[in-house]
DNA sequence: TTTTTTTTGCGATTTTTTTCACAAAAAATA
DNA sequence: TATTTTTTGTGAAAAAAATCGCAAAAAAAA
């Protein structure tokens, strides 16, 4: 498939405003309705769902159910998606209170720690030891991992979760983390967002004085 | 300038690579080091200074300490960069907990609700009643801002901002801001980030199987 | 001193991504 | 029914980004 992180995270948002669309009582779209809904062009819906083999009707835009469909299947929206996060922090806290994740298919099922004294094993999220997570990831054929450790942590964690089976994780802590070719790794960090948004700020500022 | 959001947001991860570098006593680095250390080619390295201006020396690399001293200045490290939050929920009292931005120069300088039960004044980073925060923007020449509200609610919270002299708006609400020319938006969403990571570990399992 | 080795800097090339542009299909209108 | 309008789908073109390749500089070795 041709698809890369920027093309598919258009995916996702194309879902999102899809459901918007749908939740309002609308039945159909055009792919201009979509790209102002991103923020892309329409020409760009529509090479993406081109790549994705996803067609509509000449003159009819697209059935936003059918089309959900395709772009849930896409997206992996057909299984319930187990994640589990490590390190019990104030991100782990945050991502277990948001209760957004469920009704996208996303299952926050445990988070695991070192540090005893964050344990809660009746919790609804449980936080359990570290030494678990093999057993957890096993058992529950778990995939995908947040890594919200601190930085000198995180390539150590990594590893036991390679091992544990895990073939993607998303990354909170601000370090590069060396993984097999068969995993993914992607990467959060607010910091250099951040950076960007005022390296981006800075320059609209000067050309403006021009 | 040339610079695209990737070409910064390695800038960010050079910046990181050296400080680390500098702390375990380094003095210089080649490309190829910097390369591995972020997970990108040396020549991409050696292009990324090159666009920027930077350069090193022939055989001998780069003196750490004048590349970070650049990469902070481009980065905007030169002065402290206030930053408000408006929405005081989870995302937000994750943030403000979070110590490493100080050290970044990058300030939490106060976070704003609607909702009463939710001021703190007295606060190091006080959360204060939205109607404040043109007076707090203002005051304090603020010029970046993160959104973490409900989506219904980000729209609205954007012109506020903006209103107030905001000029770069980090958005963790799932729904794309239409925002004026002379102004920044970023996003993190990260149902997206984990949508992303869904698609491409499947598509590694699937290769797999070939 | 000369030769070899190493590493930068950057133009040229390649690859990737986006946009353009227009035929084809289908609906709407006349 | 014929014509006009609208919108898709996709090759072709353009733009953007990454990689290549190598001369030039500098250090190290001979």
């Amino acid at each position: 498939m041709v698809a890369n992180r920027n093309s598919i995270i258009r995916l996702s948002r194309y879902k999102n405003a899809l459901n918007r669309l749908q939740s309002l009582g609308f039945v159909k779209v055009f792919s201009d309705n979509l790209a102002d809904a991103v923020g892309c062009t329409a020409s760009q819906v529509r090479k993406d769902f081109s790549l994705f083999g996803i067609s509509g009707n000449k003159k009819g835009g697209y059935q936003i159910d059918n089309l959900l469909e395709k772009l849930q299947y896409i997206l992996g929206k057909d299984k319930i998606q187990k994640v589990i996060i490590v390190g019990a922090g104030n991100i782990a806290s945050a991502l277990m209170k948001y209760k957004g994740f469920e009704k996208e298919g996303i299952r926050l099922t445990a988070a695991f720690d070192i540090d005893p004294s964050k344990f809660k094993k009746n919790n609804e999220i449980p936080i359990l030891p570290l030494e678990e997570l093999k057993t957890v990831v096993k058992e529950n054929q778990i995939r995908i991992a947040i890594i919200a450790v601190p930085d000198v942590a995180a390539q150590q964690v990594a590893d036991l979760l390679f091992e544990a089976g895990i073939k993607g994780i998303l990354n909170f802590a601000p370090t590069r983390i060396k993984s097999p070719d068969d995993c993914v790794v992607n990467y959060v960090n607010l910091e250099h967002e951040l950076e960007n948004l005022i390296y981006f700020v800075n320059v609209l500022d000067k050309t403006k004085v021009k």
